[in-house]
DNA sequence: AAGTGGTCTAGACCACAAC
DNA sequence: TTGTGGTCTAGACCACTTG
């Protein structure tokens, strides 16, 4: 075969899907070995694990050296989300963005920044507030704690103009990144810069960024209400 | 060369990587062709490839045919979030795990689950709510619809035993399911449930799956106060 | 029209885990 | 020990997209 194609990975992860959802190899069981598959196919063992490579992200079969594949018995549900920069999230919704710098202190952090981040010993840390609009409706209220022993720059900068979030998002890369989501009651002064009032539920997307060891920031982004975060398709 | 190995597609990655965060390819450059690279660091194309595969997908780079391998220039956090079956969430965390059906209904839903399903003809659902307990504690309020024209095999379930959850999970393949995450206030009849005050904010976790255009179920799930979801490392 | 990534093949060897 | 998936190579062709 002189380099010919016959059958793409992406026809052979579904046929494989497709005898899966039809209960031909049920929760449990055991595929037959790519060798197998690939010479019923009429295609490389190469084909075959491209595609179980992608059912395996899908969380659809499970895989061992030796132990072969194997349908999972409790399929999970695997959601990916895109955390864009806050202005490009509201460009692509095809609102108009604005941003209001609230505050920018040095200050001590309390005991659940320093645990959000990883650190024991107490140092000043840059404490953002800012505010993100959509068509002149609050949007993302966002409170940040900066680390200024590896993020020295961010005090050189004029944060009244450009956002904390998009300038670490631009300026200081990470190598590791914590994302949590929860709910919050809003308190007197969250409410009053989302235009809401205290007690309405938000849901908070909550980041914190690592270079190696090293924390840059942890964030708490409060959404206004009626906020949803979609998955992927 | 006899199939021998020289680097890994995973060294490859990480070389590229560290060229990324350290700025020798930044944001908006674009980077070698795979083939150069290839050479370069003496290993096959196809190697290579393997490995950009994998900075893609974590939102790093950006390829195009023709138009080459670029450093995204608003880089994104993409965060992955596994939602298993409820019982098995709270036997990983080491608890005891509990379950109680509420109730079991057949109805007509209002207009908002329709749209959720996406169907406009009116027909009765089988509506299900349910509570799981972690050590004797409410965990997450489950309020459920399910199409019993897709799956008529619910209505002969007992689901004072087994919960809709994982009779479903287990039994009803989907290929497609929408995940979306937002906060409430707690109701009246919610927070009874969940042992806590009306008005509390509480994080749900709203799915709706099918099997190609036939709806299958759409579910509220209502995480007790404190409940965060986290992402995969 | 031409350049670059995307994929397939066939063959080899490696690494892990079951037996 | 042995079987199975994981990976690498070299070469070929395909498909998209840019100039």
């Amino acid at each position: 075969m002189n380099g010919q194609t016959r059958i793409s990975w992406v026809q052979v992860r579904d046929k494989i899907r497709t005898r899966i959802l039809d209960r031909v190899y049920s929760p449990g069981d055991k595929l037959p070995r790519d060798e197998d598959i690939a010479v019923e196919l009429g295609c490389a063992r190469t084909t075959v694990h491209r595609a179980m490579q992608d059912l395996v992200q899908a969380g659809l079969v499970e895989r061992k050296r030796k132990g072969g594949t194997q349908v999972r018995i409790d399929p999970l549900t695997r959601a990916t989300f895109d955390i864009p920069i806050t202005r490009r999230e509201i460009e692509q919704r095809g609102s108009k963005y604005d941003y209001q710098l609230i505050s920018s202190i040095l200050e001590d952090p309390p005991t659940p920044v320093l645990a959000r981040l990883g650190v024991q010993q107490r140092s000043l840390l840059l404490h953002v507030k800012a505010l993100h609009l959509a068509d002149n409706r609050p949007y993302i209220f966002e409170d940040r704690w900066i680390n200024t022993r590896s993020t020295p720059d961010i005090l050189s900068i004029d944060l009244k103009c450009e956002s904390a979030n998009e300038w670490l998002v631009r300026n200081k890369p990470y190598t590791h990144v914590d994302v949590r989501f929860y709910a919050i009651n809003a308190e007197d002064e969250t409410a009053n810069y989302l235009s809401t009032n205290a007690g309405d539920a938000l849901l908070v997307i909550e980041r914190t960024t690592w270079f190696a060891q090293d924390p840059i920031t942890t964030v708490q982004a409060v959404a206004a209400p009626g906020y949803q975060l979609t998955s992927l398709v």
